[in-house]
DNA sequence: TGATAAAAAGGCAATTCTACCCTTTTTGAT
DNA sequence: ATCAAAAAGGGTAGAATTGCCTTTTTATCA
């Protein structure tokens, strides 16, 4: 007594992955793949143009418009298709910021494909599909509930850039000199920085700027 | 006139990929995946088990033996195998690190099923399949040739120990206390670091230990 | 055991960094 | 036009860092 196929969308940005999901997925006679993206600005577009998916298989890394960004879109827009995170990354953030951004479950891209199969009949039916991975880094977030990444540190134009050149052996007065602006301008960064990151040196504030991901090695 | 089909094997340890992309690769009619690993491991346990493959595609992160080694392995133990790298890396220093470990191409996973599909026939042909971006990066290699990752620099134990404590806000003073030394033996610590590393100040030593990968944020 | 090299400890002047003060100028918004 | 906020400019005392030395202790091995 098979019912109408589930009705699924896989956006990732690697074409590879994406055609050789999407065959493997119809091929269980459960599923049809009725597009695919490389981005979420690609899923906004072609969204329209066909019956909605009941799925969407979203990738968190993707140029243009993330994973993240995009399963907001989708809530925002269309809250009755659930989203199923798909990705390769096992850490703690990454699967945290997608539930919260609100996909209804996670899947490592090192699953078997009956098992993501399973996630997606599970999830078209109740919204969300929790396993072992996802709900042990649930107890976790709840357990030391750090804000950790939550608060988003704003940092300005000239502070980022002041930022990169703290990444250096460069004296203060150098990086004046490189800015084209004067030691104690420099200084007021300097200060207002060490308050956002609470640190007390410029070898922390490096390191805090480093875990925020606002500069890069 | 078709020839024999080319017999590939995929080492991929994300398993949705594997499959997918051997569903794929089926349909093109001219290539026939004879096997897949998660990892290097399997890939040797696997390879006697039937006739060889002419090409290998090849992932690089992957647990147990990652793609350099299994890379290398390959070009030690079957040389006539050529390897085809298969990674979302863009970056400069996992693409010539494969080709350094022998591999004769290096094709992203955000490549269309055409392409990779000319490039294993190519290299399967010609032992090596070079495209654009291979060559940009090689010409970059040659031209400001870094000794990149070739001279790694030797610290000791309680070197290490005081670098991992230095990415903080924690005076030297402090540091001597925590390791129980003497605040003028770190100082011979951060000397000898200084020289190892050519910097000048704490914060150049905490991001030159962080780009050797000898301490992590 | 004595030689010797490496690790640890010590000292110190010069420079840089940090924490508080403060004022003036520029910019943006209403 | 006016006000508020942000950016820029200024100074100083004290703490930490840096560079360049010497001496003592420890470990090793011939």
């Amino acid at each position: 007594m098979q019912t109408q196929k589930i009705a699924i969308a896989i956006v990732d940005d690697h074409t590879l992955f994406r055609q050789g999901l999407a065959h493997l997925l119809t091929e269980s006679n459960e599923i049809e793949v009725i597009f695919d993206a490389g981005d979420g600005a690609e899923m906004i577009r072609k969204l329209p143009m066909q019956p909605l998916p009941d799925v969407i298989l979203m990738d968190i890394t993707m140029p243009v418009m993330d994973g993240y960004e995009s399963t907001r879109w989708i809530k925002q827009n269309y809250p009755q298709i659930k989203v199923l995170a798909l990705s390769m990354f096992e850490e703690d953030v990454p699967i945290i910021n997608m539930l919260k951004s609100g996909a209804g479950g996670y899947m490592l891209k090192q699953a078997k494909a009956a098992d993501l199969i399973n996630a997606i009949k599970t999830i078209e039916k109740q919204t969300f599909f929790i396993n072992d991975l996802v709900s042990g880094k649930l107890l976790n977030n709840i357990q030391n509930n750090l804000p950790v990444k939550t608060s988003k540190i704003q940092v300005s134009a000239n502070e980022l850039k002041f930022l990169e050149l703290c990444c250096s052996d460069l004296t203060y007065k150098e990086i004046a000199d490189m800015m084209n602006l004067s030691p104690f301008t420099i200084n007021n960064y300097r200060e207002a920085l060490f308050e956002k990151f609470e640190t007390k040196s410029r070898t922390g504030l490096v390191i805090s700027a480093l875990k925020c991901d606002l500069i890069k090695l």
